[in-house]
Formats: structure tokens, C-alpha cells, sequence
DNA sequence: CTGTTAGCGCCTTCAC
DNA sequence: GTGAAGGCGCTAACAG
């Protein structure tokens, strides 16, 4: 910077001041500057920069899943958000390696990033805690916290499970099956209190049960199909809520294509997440769309919030609705 | 660390050796630094630290499209090898956009990563002798380079094209067609080689004829699925080498379940990218296999070898071979 | 509006 | 092994 300042023949000073306070130089000077700093190729040094200031301009973002479109969508609704303020988004994504996401929280905490978005697969109040206690702004999204410890995002889940059984039961399903894994994970749990809610709410013509499909990819998808075969036709249900997309795809392959029992004429079924895949499968699956643009946004703006009104902040809990994408495996 | 350093009864000196040398510090006092530091929460400011080390432990990587599925490889085997090199990975999207791409890579510069890794998909020479002239370390991944200006590792895309037509040939088809848009990207036009080499080499029983899909996208399928739907049947073509996979599967969708022309019986598609979504579609894709994570991993690994050799280092450009995925829109 | 100066927090010689 | 001192490159007062 010294070489820029002598390069073009002001102080030190005033080359800073080009590049943060550009009001309070000389057009001219500021010009001047301007083209040292590019004949020179001048890289300002953000480290320096920001130990100086005591400020960064980007903002963290830990993906647990960066392979499922739900989190490309945060990611996009994040940056636009970040970009429309004047801050740059990182992306770090942990493959659902819990070792590995506070690998990453420590990078950014480390580097003193302004804020952080987080969208965990799995409870990370330890994580969060130690940010916190580290005066670090942290937003979580899709992942309800423990009260009170942070901001966070979060979709109805109970009402995406609501609303794929209500549309089963609409189009007159009466016979129907929550296919589910992974207890374990927030959503799985809120979507079968909404497909309770939507089956009680319709009394006793309608029935349902559970199937366990043990995991949640297209594999177990097959297995869960072939089982579901296999049943005599009386006991086949009608209408199936199926907690993820790839999973869906996976049974409908199998009861369809392989063993022919006609998707939706027989059994009706409707996804959980509306991910990418969801519109080009075998037969085009009715989902539930998660809303993850918006939720990127308003973890942005959230987070902004948070670190404009400093001490006097409160958290919030933001709650996005989801909404039915009707297509062919679940059809009007 | 000057509190550290009071807490634990040692200077400052030491804590910084426990932090980055630990060799040089006895075992019992280490330990004891190290309870001080958990004690009292801190964390090494990481601004401070490569200001005054000159060094930095992450690698700086920006994607054009982190929707596609290659990209998302690419992250996947770059992070493990950066990982295994205790180094970070921090990413970027740039949805294509070529002025963002290159706010990224001067927020990378800036922060004086150890090195970068782009995969644009467009040519980028400017922003890449930016960052050259800088000083600073780049590897292109899927992109040819000016020659000698960088590292980069690439797929062979004659051979995709190749590869594709073959397996048409092969499997009987003698009609084919290549469906292409976009020809500004560069494996575009690089594929079509190989789809050329292919039927020139099957000799005049094979024919070639070249259909403009205008983009890439599922509708832009559609329509060429329709126009295809609308021909006299002589004039269809038996064997469709598709440049994009979300292409191919919309003109599958339209001939084969619009239109009733049976895929693969009369016509068999073969898509160019292996894309996530190529196995689970109404007709699962016959694709050629773009392998991304190895791309990813040879690329940190030409990175790596660039920070180390300094001077001495020349560039070197490594290109991996496609693998050929045959499912049933073109059948052995 | 310009130039000067004192740190930002840490790392790295260097004597001890 | 340990501790003291100088400096990494920049920003933000402040005095001209």
C-alpha cells in the first residue's frame, strides 16, 4: 500500500481512504490512486484489513448436504441476500460429518467471519453453544434449536406431512402408509404428527400405518416397493405419504415399472421435499415443496438483524410454509 | 493469548509455540496452556495469525453451478484431498455469473488463500491472469486453458462423444443424431468430434445429422422431443447422442411418454454427464460418465504440487477418462 | 481534504 | 524450554 501511496504520490493514508471512505478524497486524488493501485496490481490484504478493523465481510454458511437440492436452494436464497448487502457468502459443506461441520464452525469462527448459517442434519446445540459463548452470530436453519439459544428457520413440517395426507384423503384414499426412516432427524418426527392429524381429522373411514423403510435412498425405496408387492391386494394401501423424494422414487419404481401395480391408479403417492429429481422421475411425483430460497433469505436477513441491533437482540424463529406440487404419482 | 498466557503462568511466546509448535513445549505445560485455552474460550484470531505467519490454510475453490451434479463431485473429491492435506476448502457459487465469479476470486485473493481451484464454464482466462500476475496459485478443472497460462484437469470430451456414438453403433442404431445447443461451451463443440470420429469410422451405413436444441434445459427437450414426435417415421432418427443429460431425458419424456415412440425401441438416447438425475428418470439414461470427484481430487493435487515446487513448477494439464453407464434408454 | 501515528493479535527470531 | 521485542499490512483517529 506503501508502494501505491508513493506510486501515486500521496500518503498512505489517503490510499485507504480511496478504499474505504472514497467521500472524503478528491476525485481526482482518487482517481490518481485508483490507477497506481491498478498499474501496480495492488491486492489489498483482507487479513490485515480485517485485523485492523475489527471487521470481515463474509458470512459463513455449513451445509450438512450439499448433494440435496433443499440446501442448494438455502444457498442460493443465502447469497442473494448476502450480495444484496454488500457481504460474500462462503459455502463449507460436511457431507453429514458431524467432526467435520465443527471443523468448519471453528474456520469461520477463526476467521471472524460477520455471521454464520448453519443447516445441520443432526442436533448441534454443542456447536452452537460454543459459537455463541464466542460472541459469534450464528442462524440455524431447518433445525429447530434449543429454545432460546439462537435465531433460526424453519419449515411447518408438520403441516408437509399434513398436507400430503390431507391431499391422499382428498382425492379419496382411505387406506394409507407413512413410509419413514431415521427417527432420529427433527423433520421425520414433525411430518407423522401432521399425517396423524390429517387421517384423525378424517375420521374412521380412514385408516393408516407405518412402514419402517429403514433408510432413506432409492435402494431402500426398491425394498420397501417390493415388500409392498408382495402384499395380497386387500392389504395394499392406497395412498402413500413417503417422508423423502429419493425414497418415493425407489417404491414407485418397483411397484410400478417392475411389478406393475399402476402409480397413482392403485397407489397413490406423494413426496416430502419436492427435490430437484421429484418432476422427471418414472412417474412425475406429487410433493411437498420446502421452500428453501426464502428460507436462505430470511436466515440472511435474520442474521443482518442480529448483528445490526447487537445487545438488545431477541432471537426469533422464523416458520416458512410448505406447499403441494401436484403431479402425476398423486394426481388431482 | 496474552490472557491465555497469565492464566497458565507462561509468556506469550509459549502459547503461540503450543499453538504451532508444539514440539517445542514440555509436555506438562502444554497440557496446561491447552486447559487455559478451553477455559477461557479463545480462539486464535486466524486474521492475525496469516498477517503475521504470511501463511494460510485454506484453499479457495469457485463453481460456476453448484446445481450440477459434476460440480458437486468436483467439491466432494477436492475436499477430501484438501482435507487429507489439513487444509480447508471453502466454496463459491457463482449460478454462472461471470461478474461474480470474479467478486470471488478477488475475495479470495484478497484473503491470500494458499490456492485456487475454479470450474467456470465459461473461458476466464482475464480472471485467471489476474490472479496469476498476483502471485496466487489457480487450477481450472473442466476447462481448457491458454496454453502454458495454468494447471488445469479436464475430461476428454472427444471421447464422451465418442463413447456415446459407439455404443449407438454398436447396439445397431444407424440413423444418428447429435442434439446440441450452446456451442460456446467448450466440450460442446469437443464432443461433437468425437461423435463425428464415431460414425466416420463406422462408414456409410451410419449417418449423422446435427439438431439444434437452442439450451439445455428439460423444456428445451420437450420441444425437441415434440419436433422429433412430429417427423414422417423415415425420417426419424434411430439414435440420439444428447450433450446434456437433462435434455436428453426431456425429449425422452415427450417421445416416449407423449408421443408413444417407444424408448429405446425406436429411438435409444445416450446422455453426456451421468448426471445425479440420469438413473431415476421415466426411462433411466444410457449416459456417458464424467468422473468429478477424481477431477476434484487431481486438481488440489496439481494445487498442492504447485505451492510446493515454487519457481521450478510447470504447469501440467491431466485428462481422465469417461466411462460409458449403460441403463435402458440404449440397451447392450 | 491530506498526511502522521498508534495499534489490531499474532508469529518468529533471538538471547536467556 | 522460555520470555521479550519487532513487525506482518492495514485502518482509524487525529492534527495539519
Amino acid at each position: 500500500m506503501q508502494d501505491v501511496a508513493k506510486a501515486a504520490g500521496v500518503s498512505l493514508g489517503t490510499v485507504s481512504n480511496v478504499l474505504n471512505h472514497p467521500a472524503k478524497v478528491s476525485p481526482v486524488t482518487a482517481q490518481r490512486v485508483r490507477e497506481a493501485i491498478a498499474r501496480l496490481g495492488f491486492v489489498r490484504n483482507d487479513a490485515a484489513r480485517s485485523l485492523a478493523s475489527g471487521s470481515n465481510d463474509s458470512v459463513g454458511m455449513v451445509l450438512a448436504d450439499i448433494e440435496n437440492s433443499l440446501f442448494i436452494d438455502m444457498a442460493h436464497g443465502a447469497q442473494e441476500a448476502a450480495r444484496a448487502a454488500g457481504l460474500n457468502l462462503l459455502l463449507a459443506n460436511t457431507t453429514c460429518d458431524m467432526g467435520l461441520q465443527d471443523d468448519y464452525l471453528d474456520v469461520f469462527d477463526q476467521a471472524r467471519v460477520t455471521g454464520m448459517l448453519l443447516a445441520p442434519m443432526e442436533d448441534s446445540s454443542a456447536g452452537i453453544a460454543r459459537m455463541r459463548s464466542h460472541g459469534r452470530q450464528i442462524v440455524l436453519l431447518n433445525f429447530s434449536p434449543k429454545p432460546g439459544t439462537c435465531c433460526s428457520v424453519l419449515v411447518n413440517n408438520e403441516h408437509v406431512g399434513y398436507l400430503a395426507a390431507r391431499h391422499l384423503i382428498d382425492t379419496g384414499r382411505t387406506r394409507l402408509a407413512y413410509v419413514v426412516a431415521h427417527d432420529d432427524y427433527q423433520p421425520v418426527r414433525e411430518r407423522r404428527r401432521g399425517v396423524r392429524a390429517a387421517v384423525e381429522e378424517a375420521g374412521a373411514r380412514v385408516t393408516l400405518e407405518e412402514i419402517d423403510s429403514v433408510g432413506l435412498t432409492t435402494a431402500h425405496g426398491h425394498l420397501v416397493g417390493r415388500d409392498l408387492a408382495g402384499r395380497k391386494p386387500g392389504d395394499l394401501p392406497d395412498g402413500l405419504v413417503v417422508v423423502a423424494d429419493e425414497l418415493a422414487n425407489g417404491i414407485i419404481h418397483e411397484l410400478h415399472t417392475v411389478a406393475g401395480i399402476g402409480v397413482p391408479d392403485q397407489v397413490a403417492v406423494v413426496g416430502c421435499e419436492n427435490n430437484r429429481t421429484a418432476g422427471s422421475a418414472a412417474v412425475p411425483l406429487t410433493a411437498v415443496d420446502l421452500p428453501g430460497r426464502a428460507m436462505g433469505r430470511e436466515a440472511m436477513r435474520l442474521l443482518m438483524d442480529e448483528v445490526a441491533s447487537g445487545e438488545r437482540h431477541r432471537h426469533a424463529t422464523v416458520v416458512l410454509e410448505p406447499e403441494l406440487i401436484i403431479r402425476s404419482s398423486a394426481p388431482r
